[in-house]
DNA sequence: CACATACGCAACCCTAGGGTTGCACATCGG
DNA sequence: CCGATGTGCAACCCTAGGGTTGCGTATGTG
């Protein structure tokens, strides 16, 4: 399931507007591309865009409903971001890096 | 502190080079560019850039001791962003958000 | 049916930035 | 003092990719 990976996930981060969209995704779970467009300074079509990104990423998982597609946050991938994060950081707090690894779901 | 804040650590992270740098510097604490660029396919001028860019993000810090430079980790930024993580995943783990907030030193 | 709305493809523009080379300067060791 | 090593600046190449417009197509609604 980790076959993009960590590469992919951070990639995907590393653009303030997607991790715009990601993070209105994540209150309006199940939103469409037009519906965020209208909240952002950008074209539906660029949206579009990041969705496909994060979905290649795994953060996201569309589901088309008749006319129009609805995505949804899928935070798995998050886990194994967080997971370097904190070896990275030199373990400098065991018990988030004990509670990172053990949220696997 | 928190202007330049996420957005530019999740930009600095975005890079797949940056972060082996940043993992390299995890081990290798207080290692030069040059040490660095003599494990990385890479030359030494671009190692010295992503330190840099590590450097404005706040995740690394420089210290010159007399012809070179020595770096080493600063992880606090890194906090932050794990704090995002866990917010954008719907506190798809609780205690995972409640230590992320509480390390913060 | 006619119109609005939502998606998708393709081509394109343009800037950011990762990486390089070439040179100059500082520092350490013999 | 001289050479080896480490850092820094500047100019440059080149690709990735964020964003756009234009058009075509499907699905919903009056």
């Amino acid at each position: 399931m980790s076959t993009t990976g960590i590469d992919a996930t951070f990639a995907a981060l590393g653009d303030p507007t997607r991790r715009r969209v990601l993070g209105l995704l994540a209150e309006r779970d199940g939103a469409t591309a037009s519906e965020l467009s209208r909240e952002l300074p950008v074209t539906r079509l660029a949206i579009a865009k990041h969705l496909a990104a994060l979905d290649a990423a795994g953060l996201v998982h569309a589901a088309r409903e008749g006319r129009d597609v609805r995505y949804r946050v899928t935070p798995a991938p998050l886990e194994d971001a967080v997971a370097w994060m904190t070896r990275v950081g030199g373990e400098w707090d065991a018990r988030l890096a004990r509670l990172a690894k053990h949220a696997a779901r």
